[in-house]
DNA sequence: TGCAGGGTTTGATCTGCATCAAGGCTCTTG
DNA sequence: CAAGAGCCTTGATGCAGATCAAACCCTGCA
């Protein structure tokens, strides 16, 4: 529906190495144009950090490959991850000077990179982005809400299936079929950034993923690597209502 | 910054009890026409639930005087608050045909509606709306992950402390000027509300009041009214940073 | 005046997860 | 090949908060 999104205009460069070039027949010329000017790319490798909470930040940026974490701690070092960017995901905000968040690269990472003064400016004068990037934004907090109810109410076990279906269901969408045998995927995190994103500590992941393979629930090849033999019997585990998602 | 906002526009007509009536001068005199003509109010008394999560819901709407509640609940009962909407805040998605979460009135409420469908066509062609409600929503996400911190890492008497401070400080804001001799203001939920918004049970809420009523960092006055003597004290118990609130 | 019901407090006990501690696996580096 | 560093697992123990239970307070109402 939206025929012209931040996706579509960051890929528009040969150089972006996900998807196709995807030029929307309603987008002017010049507006790609004026986006070509004001876009660059970044790397970074794993665990690298790509800005510290209360940094200034004069740019705002999508993600074209692998994935980051935005965390929050406290001062005695208390962790909660409170996002998980994955490629085309968004980060940064237009219209505040400094990082809320700390984003660390967990895998190694693309991100491109739009200088903010001249992308507020840009909103201002295409519709179409401050629309597309408010889409985005109701997406995010609807899954941040998702997540509050995990925090709040969820067993640890609960929590890791919950977790495990995420991702599962995330690669499952990303690859072309999975195989018919099963969903099987690679944990792109530590255990403990698990524990930060499920408000446990890295102790308790470790047992409670120990008891859903000792249960049968999945398999474990190595310790990333993970098999889902029947993924219903996971989202049994998760306290979700099984009626799958709601269909906008 | 933003000239022309939804609150601004949903209080041009007399009959908005809130503020004053606030015309901007950029704004068109046949898009406020518009907006009038898709524009209703409603009321709820205190308790009543505004929409089930999965109903449909063919309109957005903002607060405009009084207390709702946004909450998940999972099959087995267990219940998570994932919004608080004082005046002003918005709620409903567009492009989003059933309400994803409960909508309580925890006060007497009075909310401003406008038809989805129209207000949908008025974000295509009002720039300043879209604008506008992106803000709202970035806002929001900030305050989720705050939450999630919270959920995810504090303990209960911290818990209780952010709540008494979240609240102090929207009070604060909104009352001409406090006593110089303390903060004081009335809680709007329930000990269970409470206890749903911080991932608690009520005993736990009612028990870390009691202890912070022991310790003289609060005083009550019946069971609602609380008395902050001292703001500082209060949010050393929170465990947040003390340098306060990032300014933009 | 009594009593019924919702909200709240407080006590006793239980338990899920945190904490503390040790050891295993795998990869890197000298 | 040894030594070290990350990452992970598993065990023993402790405690914060859940659960179960009883009683209190206030308001409305018969």
């Amino acid at each position: 529906m939206a025929h012209h999104d931040l996706q579509a205009v960051s890929q528009q460069c040969g150089d972006c190495p996900i998807r196709h070039r995807a030029v929307c027949s309603r987008c002017e010329a010049d507006e790609l144009a004026r986006l070509e000017q004001i876009k660059y790319y970044r790397s970074y490798e794993a665990g690298q950090t790509v800005i510290w909470s209360g940094d200034r930040m004069d740019f705002v940026a999508s993600v074209v490959t692998g994935i980051a974490t935005l965390t929050q701690t406290m001062e005695d070092g208390r962790r909660q991850m409170v996002g998980l960017l994955l490629p085309s995901d968004f980060v940064g905000r237009p219209g505040r000077a400094t990082a809320a968040y700390d984003v660390t690269a967990t895998t190694d990472l693309v991100m491109c990179c739009f200088r903010k003064k001249p992308f507020e400016e840009m909103m201002q004068t295409t519709p179409h982005v401050a629309q597309r990037l408010l889409e985005m934004t109701l997406d995010e907090l609807d899954a941040a809400r998702e997540w509050m109810l995990l925090l709040g109410r969820k067993t640890a076990r609960e929590k890791i299936a919950s977790l495990l279906a995420i991702i599962a269901r995330r690669d499952a969408a990303l690859k072309p079929k999975s195989a018919k045998g099963g969903i099987v995927f690679d944990l792109p995190l530590t255990r403990e950034e698990m524990a930060d994103y499920l408000g446990l500590t890295l102790e308790t992941v470790s047992r409670q993923i120990s008891a859903l393979k000792r249960d049968g629930v999945i398999t474990l090849e190595g310790k990333r690597h993970v098999i889902v033999p029947d993924f219903d019997r996971l989202m049994e585990q998760t306290g979700d209502d099984s009626d799958g998602g709601y269909l906008n």
